[in-house]
DNA sequence: ATTGTTCTGTAGACAATCTAGGGGGACAAC
DNA sequence: GTTGTCCCCCTAGATTGTCTACAGAACAAT
């Protein structure tokens, strides 16, 4: 929290990503337009953070791609969720419903 | 959320322990327990990090300390919130605010 | 004396994100 | 047919916060 400029919770990216893939599959930059628009312009996702973390996921089994084109007529990388990602964004889900309640209880909001 | 043992939202330490602080001046070790117990043991707060961020905070401005006597009759470095500590608190409460309601808007948590 | 507990600290590794770039292809305007 | 603009993908390097794994001093209990 000490830098105001920071436009994510470390470590909630991948769990942001996996539950936008759960919707609906998509290519990258969608994703980041996505979480934008639900988080009604709060949370920024950068292209520097983006690719990265979708590289993560896909090595991770997490996430498959595959070459499309966007609605735009552009060749993009749509991306959907595996199994095994459809349970690690379960897991991920507890674990921030966990850590975000036992801050709030240190900090006194009920 | 990757790694299921980690024990603390990275980002949020500084926050908690500025929290602390705000009840009633401590003692760095004593801080790392209050947090525990407030947050019903989920949050752990290794001494590895709870130093570095205290001897952070202070760099920063945002706390005061000086050695003393603890309730076991240990020497201990007692902590307290400065003016400029007590604004950052506001800041920083206000910025978990805004961004856990932001992810909880993606992750479909009202 | 020895062992356990409390309390402070440091070095080095690690992982996620950011900054700051680059590039190619589609489409419109002119 | 050239120019500009938007869409979409990608990478290198730096920064930062946290973790692991130590070390050590001082008091308590036996």
């Amino acid at each position: 929290m000490s830098k105001d400029r920071l436009e994510l919770l470390q470590g909630t990216l991948d769990m942001l990503i996996l539950k936008s893939l759960d919707l609906e599959p998509m290519h990258g930059f969608g994703i980041s337009v996505r979480i934008r628009q639900m988080s009604q312009e709060v949370l920024q996702v950068e292209q520097g953070s983006l690719y990265p973390a979708l590289y993560r996921l896909e090595n991770r089994g997490w996430i498959r791609s595959k070459w499309g084109v966007s609605e735009n007529n552009r060749k993009a990388k749509f991306y959907e969720l595996t199994a095994a990602g459809r349970k690690q964004l379960g897991l991920e889900r507890e674990n921030w419903e966990r850590l975000s309640t036992a801050i709030n209880l240190v900090m006194g909001m009920a």
